[in-house]
DNA sequence: AATTGTTATTGATCCAGATCAAATAGTTCT
DNA sequence: AGAACTATTTGATCTGGATCAATAACAATT
């Protein structure tokens, strides 16, 4: 199975050393390396692929950290449609509340292991603790610009911006954090690339086959795209 | 001037006496009754209509909390396209920056008054002020909320789901702050919620049309919407 | 290797919302 | 008040991407 590859290949390279820098597991390396009695408050649990971690509309009990493989979150509208807010990777944080509900789904890619914080232990934790404050801070700032800048996709670019955007930004992405960034390999479906970028699998599809026949990407399988040309991609991509 | 009037109605009721619940003054709070030596780290600004408080790609060197009027943030695309992100409160944060640049423009609404914080000082103080810390990290997570949701609107509502939940959006939010909440006014114009939604202005204006029509809304002015069916209205919405 | 189920591609048609165009209402200035 | 602008509404047409439909590629199972 392609995700379990990915996620072998991230777990690999997914060791931090100095812990400011993604990807790392931000659990593992405070638990290991810096505040043993961080366990205190956490425990670890395991889900398999497809494995619900939670459902939208859960009472927001925990507040989990990847510590190990893959996550997508999404918002269930009604009946059918579906928006995925982000694929998430080790060290990132998840479990944003309103109201005492859970903003969004969550469900495993691939096998994946997450530190799991109450919500309440953790508050309290947090005032004695500036580091994981700040660490909260730090990657909540980040996810909010992230969330911004897909407002920008989602709200005015065309279908053949948003897919540029979206290689351009993996490829970004794994190249910032010293993996491969040519080809890419994309872990997740057509799919839940279709309900990530606010289209359909179909022009998903056709956009990839313009792409391919414009010379801008050799597609080298459905999951693993090559760019030629750099320049080019990021010049649709805005 | 709507938006002046807006502004005035607001500044009466946004007076917290407990210093927890929007909307409020954050930095005056802080200033006036808790903290007299946050004053070392920040100053006050004003802006008039229209002013830019910064463009997307300055340099981030400041952090700013608005304690009187609004302010509306929005991303440049390229030449024309504009996605606004949000419109802010007396009380909000803005500022959030991706690799030292600021993430989208800010732009008053009316008359603006800011307390601007160097975002230097702003990380030493929080190293010694929890009270800050934890403020900074709840609005962060608040707003991140609030740009998932955004996501769903723009990935996958169509124009009538969009315009309905944008009412009820701006009903509860004056409703939840203690304002009048029926009817409700809307301080931006027509092309401000066309960029705010991913629509056009035609869009915007035939869906507020065929609210009329179906007799969900009174259109009392442009900018004054009077909701005779809530129902209706929150069904539409999703 | 053949069967079954899943995922991706390609083609044909349709429609929601964009674009283009014109009329109307509201605001500002002299 | 009247002129000059600006913002909004309404109408007519066009189009990008959705939908419907069929095929092709790929994986998993026996």
């Amino acid at each position: 199975m392609q995700s379990a590859q990915l996620n072998k290949e991230f777990n690999e390279k997914s060791r931090c050393s100095e812990c400011n820098i993604r990807p790392y597991s931000f659990c593992r390396c405070l638990q290991e390396e810096k505040l043993k009695e961080f366990s205190n408050i956490s425990s670890e649990k395991k889900f398999q692929n497809k494995a619900n971690i939670f459902l939208q509309q859960d009472d927001a009990k925990n507040i989990y950290n990847i510590t190990e493989g893959n996550v997508k979150i999404y918002q269930l509208i009604d009946d059918g449609r579906i928006q995925i807010i982000g694929f998430l990777y080790p060290g990132d944080f998840f479990g944003s509340y309103k109201n005492g509900k859970y903003n969004y789904c969550a469900e495993a890619i691939g096998q994946v292991r997450v530190c799991v914080f109450e919500q309440k232990k953790l508050d309290e934790y947090i005032d004695k603790n500036m580091v994981l404050a700040k660490e909260l801070l730090n990657q909540t700032s980040h996810e909010l610009t992230l969330a911004q800048d897909r407002m920008g996709v989602l709200g005015k670019l065309d279908a053949t911006e948003r897919l540029a955007k979206f290689l351009m930004n993996i490829s970004d992405q794994r190249k910032r954090i010293g993996w491969q960034n040519n080809p890419i390999s994309l872990p997740m479906t057509r799919q839940d690339i279709a309900d990530y970028l606010g289209l359909t699998i179909e022009t998903v599809s056709r956009e990839v086959s313009k792409l391919k026949t414009s010379n801008i990407v050799k597609v080298l399988s459905s999951k693993q795209i090559y760019i030629n040309d750099f320049d080019k991609l990021s010049n649709l991509s805005k």
